[in-house]
DNA sequence: AGCGAACCGGAC
DNA sequence: TCCGGTTCGC
């Protein structure tokens, strides 16, 4: 099995897989992380405060695509900051951040469908259960069902496993893609990223948020920029400041993507993910220390 | 166009 | 009481 090492500065893998990116990877023993992309296992582990190395099977170059080995992040950093200075506190505060690529967007699709209105920590739990209706390729690891296997779950027993809600959606949109067949969400990636979203935000219960989750984590759309509540404010109070305490509307969601899109071209994603992160860590830490109301 | 409310259920 | 959103009705 080959296996690869990756300076600490191109990539902090705990940090990759508990972003908000994906939400099956879970940490086993101490400092190794295991998870499973498309028909590959991914395992990553590393010694205190040393390099990160990764290996997956069967297939040794599933990890290269999943962290997108290609992309040097060194790179990436410097050209972001060249381009928006402002981001070098944030880069510096999460080394190692990379954006990463799903094997199959239909997981990322139902995985952030699962995220509506959500808290991370049952998120995590949803898309795990979600997970446990595909094929087991190891212990507590399960490649991600496929449509075909979600719509047959169907609602009323989503609704009993504690979707709320979701369950409806997951159902019509499982419904939806087997009616399109297998090949219909793939060919989305070599549509414009624009024609991508719309035909997204097509199936029921995936607004814009979704719908660039899926281009930017599933589809390689490297310009998709999802704006959730966290970076909305984040990114009103640095370049919006007439819209601070205003709410996300259509107009301003395509506002600041384009905004983003603008500044940083292809490099809008990762840019994105630094102040994306940097947003819910603020959420969290504003949470803790935030007073008992009278 | 922009705003607010409803929506499941669990975490804090 | 608050969500990492979407949809619907003003």
């Amino acid at each position: 099995m080959s296996e690869r090492e990756f300076p600490r500065e191109e990539l902090d893998f705990r940090l990759c897989v508990t972003s908000g990116q994906v939400f099956r990877f879970v940490e086993c023993g101490g400092s190794v992380w295991r998870g499973v992309d498309g028909g590959d296992v991914i395992e990553a582990s590393h010694e205190s405060g040393g390099r990160w190395r990764v290996r997956s099977f069967p297939d040794p170059a599933a990890a290269d695509r999943f962290l997108r080995a290609e992309v040097r992040l060194a790179d990436v950093v410097r050209r972001i900051v060249e381009l928006e200075p402002s981001w070098k506190p944030l880069v510096d505060r999460f080394p190692g951040l990379r954006v990463l690529r799903q094997a199959r967007a239909d997981e990322t699709l139902f995985s952030f469908l699962c995220t509506v209105n959500n808290h991370l920590s049952r998120i995590h739990r949803l898309v795990q259960t979600l997970g446990s209706f595909g094929e087991c390729v190891g212990d507590g690891l399960f490649r991600f069902p496929v449509a075909g296997a979600i719509a047959e779950i169907g609602e009323s027993r989503l609704r009993e496993m504690g979707f709320g809600y979701r369950a409806r959606t997951i159902t019509a949109v499982a419904q939806e893609l087997v009616a399109r067949g297998e090949d219909w969400l793939p060919s989305l990636k070599s549509m414009p990223y624009e024609e991508a979203v719309r035909a997204l935000c097509d199936l029921p219960g995936v607004g814009r948020k979704v719908a660039d989750c899926v281009c930017l984590f599933g589809l390689g759309f490297d310009e998709a920029v999802p704006v959730d509540v966290h970076l909305w404010r984040a990114t009103a109070e640095r370049f919006f400041p007439d819209w601070v305490g205003k709410s996300l509307t259509e107009h301003r969601y395509r506002a600041v993507g384009d905004y983003y899109r603008e500044k940083f071209g292809r490099l809008a994603g990762f840019a994105h993910q630094y102040l994306f992160y940097d947003s819910i860590q603020r959420g969290r830490r504003g949470r803790e220390t935030k007073r008992p109301r009278r």
